[in-house]
DNA sequence: CAGTTTATTCGGCTTACTCCGAACAAACAA
DNA sequence: TTGTTTGTTCGGAGTAAGCCGAATAAACTG
């Protein structure tokens, strides 16, 4: 009983997690290969994950790959038992989320900001409307690049404490 | 000089909106209409944005619908003119956010912990080390979903102030 | 060395998405 | 009523993405 309850149960967490993968931008097999690897306790190689997941090589490589630059899963080149990579999972979400926000949003910010702040300056400060509405969009972008760059400091325990002892 | 200039400006913010718009998982097609409305003053229409943007009109229909379901943008039905429906940009990025969290992300949250729920109810608690992996998924994801429901009620800049005064 | 195992890359198939134009529907104007 | 304006829906063309299998490359084993 006790392993079919547990395939039953990983299982249906995994099938979470491609769902997850795909509201996130993923692909469902890059939630599956992560959700293997999630519940596996040791790292697994690329052939290993082709026998898990039941995908094509070519498939688990590039999935693998994008899942590593994302930050989802790290690769450990182990020369040792003649395997050459193996994958394990990151498991602390929040890790990942701030990962994410860093590589990804903070950037994407940044990159807005700095059209919006070239537009800015290459318009005249009585052109209504537009330069007040290009100021408005200024300061929330302002605003949230402070704010992603505090957060990316913070644990998810402290981020929750400190909204909860926050008093306006 | 000053019309030309403010032209310029607003559609170099406004391809910067396109960008943004796909990084986020909409089209292009909305992030320029989005953008279009953000600088008019005025609700425009469907007809009127199909002049500004060069879009069809079914292109515009179905991304106004989207962007409308999202909260990106507001329909009003003006029967005044003779024109029916008009529309005007949530201009409030903060708030426009706070909805996506809100519909999006904390549903995703919630249906996913859920899940981990139910795989662990059904779970006995001495199978290891699914028992544990669970667990520590469910605590992030239960310290994840208190966030968010605290940023829900916060302001930008209430929120920038929590996390620039909380001393740990 | 040849043979085996592993990883990446390439071309192709299928599916999904974006956008368009045409057809249709509904409201208004004469 | 007929004609006009506006909005939605439908089918299709073009394009991108996911996945596969085969070919290739690279490392180990005998």
């Amino acid at each position: 009983m006790s392993e079919d309850e547990r395939a039953v149960a990983r299982e249906r967490v995994i099938e979470s997690m491609e769902q997850s993968a795909e509201v996130y931008g993923l692909s469902r097999s890059a939630g599956r290969i992560y959700g293997v690897l999630y519940f596996f306790e040791e790292p697994l190689s690329i052939p290993e994950l082709v026998d898990e997941t039941g995908y094509a090589k070519s498939t688990i490589s590039n999935v693998t790959r994008t899942l590593t630059r994302v930050g989802l899963i790290r690769r450990r080149s182990s020369k040792g038992g003649g395997r050459r990579v193996q994958y394990t999972a990151e498991r602390e979400v929040w890790f990942i989320l701030q990962d994410v926000f860093q590589q990804y949003v903070q950037r994407e910010i940044q990159t807005t900001l700095r059209t919006i702040q070239r537009a800015q300056a290459q318009l005249p400060d009585d052109s209504e409307p537009e330069a007040e509405r290009i100021e408005e969009l200024r300061d929330t972008y302002e605003d949230l690049q402070e704010i992603l760059s505090l957060v990316s400091e913070f644990t998810a325990a402290e981020l929750r404490d400190a909204l909860e002892s926050y008093d306006r």
